[in-house]
DNA sequence: CCTACCGATCGGTAGG
DNA sequence: CCTACCGATCGGTAGG
């Protein structure tokens, strides 16, 4: 019979299994071994070994999305939704950095309209940053920013975090997100009079 | 009877299907069905699936080291080679999409060994940069530079390039690393006295 | 959730 | 490079 919160049990196993080896890389008797049941009991709680990888994918552009969002519309500088929306994207890491890692690393391997649906959502995340570069912009808050470029090296720091970042270093999210938010928008060149003495 | 060049048209055969499905996603059949040969044939060219995952990823460390290398070691201002290494380095990724994409995607994919060695090169690449913000900091070129979080902003961009960058686009690899540099240099924020007027 | 199983496919081999 | 094949394992199912 059915195990109360297995169902929830197996996706993180799923999910820690995936974050390691991959989507493909995991047999259905990995997670069930893990589990401790049998292979053809997943099924008593599952469909099909891709409902587990889209479940965990589309849960987590969720939690993206719905951590950037509210700071996209926000009343505040660019500056300040820039630093806040970094900090956010770390801390949804953090949260969980394995269904992160299988987000950013196993959602290519979903078929077919799931994996249109995560695109889009991939999509709509990028379009929020981009709100906030263009109205920074806009605002006169930031030099004739390439827009474009901007995003894409927003981009490249967020998509590329859960490969480094580990909870429980010596800098918080806010500390990340901090000194990556200061060096994008002073950049690393000494300004004139600024330089050494 | 082995034809002349095969081994080199199942690595490259082997190299776009990796990149389009993963390793685990790859069978040895559909990469013998795309050579036009049967599964066991292949075997007459290579001894495991992985050896062809081993040398399409070593190979595509040996080209990021062998560019960037050279340009560490030049005589040149910290800018100057911040902005030719990533010229090079997306010149690298634009000469062989497919094989970049493998290695920064799959090499997790190799077991003992052989994952150690790619992940030594790698370490190596990571510490060439680092060379390149440190002699700038030193030089005083860069403003009291966070080297750690410097060197993980352009390895962000450096590796995250392979999930957007097409050949063929409007911007040559020139351009790319001129913008991204300059913004990186510069930073996003509108200096005193810059703004609108 | 187990027992018992399925057809398909996997990476790989022996012998020519 | 083909013929012919191997044992192991794959995702998944029927019936209880």
């Amino acid at each position: 019979m059915p195990k109360v919160g297995r169902r929830e049990e197996i996706l993180n196993i799923a999910c820690k299994l995936f974050s390691q080896k991959g989507y493909h890389g995991t047999t259905i008797r990995d997670i069930s071994d893990a589990c401790g049941i049998l292979s053809g009991s997943l099924y008593a709680h599952i469909n099909t070994k891709e409902d587990l990888l889209f479940e965990i994918t589309d849960r987590g552009a969720q939690a993206f999305l719905e951590s950037l969002r509210p700071i996209v519309e926000s009343e505040a500088t660019a500056e300040e939704k820039l630093k806040r929306a970094l900090k956010a994207h770390i801390q949804v890491i953090e949260q969980n950095l394995e269904a992160a890692t299988v987000f950013f690393h196993e959602w290519k391997a979903l078929t077919n309209g799931r994996r249109d649906t995560i695109q889009e959502k991939r999509d709509q995340y990028e379009a929020l940053w981009g709100r906030i570069l263009s109205e920074g912009a806009a605002a006169g808050e930031f030099a004739d920013l390439d827009e474009k470029f901007a995003r894409l090296l927003i981009l490249s720091v967020g998509n590329w975090l859960y490969q480094w970042y580990r909870p429980g270093g010596d800098l918080s999210a806010e500390e990340i997100s901090e000194r990556f938010a200061d060096m994008m928008l002073k950049g690393f060149r000494v300004k004139k009079g600024e330089g050494k003495p």
